[in-house]
DNA sequence: GCCATGACATCCA
DNA sequence: GTGGATGCCATGG
């Protein structure tokens, strides 16, 4: 599988990530099927500006340095709960089986 | 090919 | 819950 094509692969399942949910990097990775979460974290600081990258976070709830603020913000107006500016996985973590497909 | 890096994950004290 | 060590995997020098 080509980069580019791996970076669609990612992007892709980063869209299908349904607002008020969020997935971890590793899901996503596990999602796509191909290399790992830091692949995924390489491909979001390039293409991520693209896609709903505030819906993609840590496995421990915590969102990365870089991006934590803004990314609480927009996941709060998605309908995300904040408790002690951690994410509720609990709750909102993305399940790829439970799509409407 | 070796080494360093990184929007990470998991294990253990 | 916190912090350190280790594992992982692609990229770039």
């Amino acid at each position: 599988m080509d980069r580019e094509e791996y970076v669609e692969a990612v992007l892709q399942a980063v869209e299908s990530i349904p607002p008020g949910s969020v997935a971890t990097y590793g899901d996503i990775a596990e999602y796509v099927g191909q290399g790992g979460p830091r692949q995924v974290g390489a491909v979001m600081r390039e293409y991520g500006g693209g896609v709903a990258w505030w819906r993609v976070i840590r496995a421990s709830g915590v969102p990365a340095d870089e991006v934590g603020d803004e990314q609480l913000h927009l996941l709060r107006a998605d309908g995300v709960r904040i408790t002690n500016g951690r994410v509720n996985l609990r709750q909102v973590r993305w399940d790829p089986e439970i799509q409407e497909h």
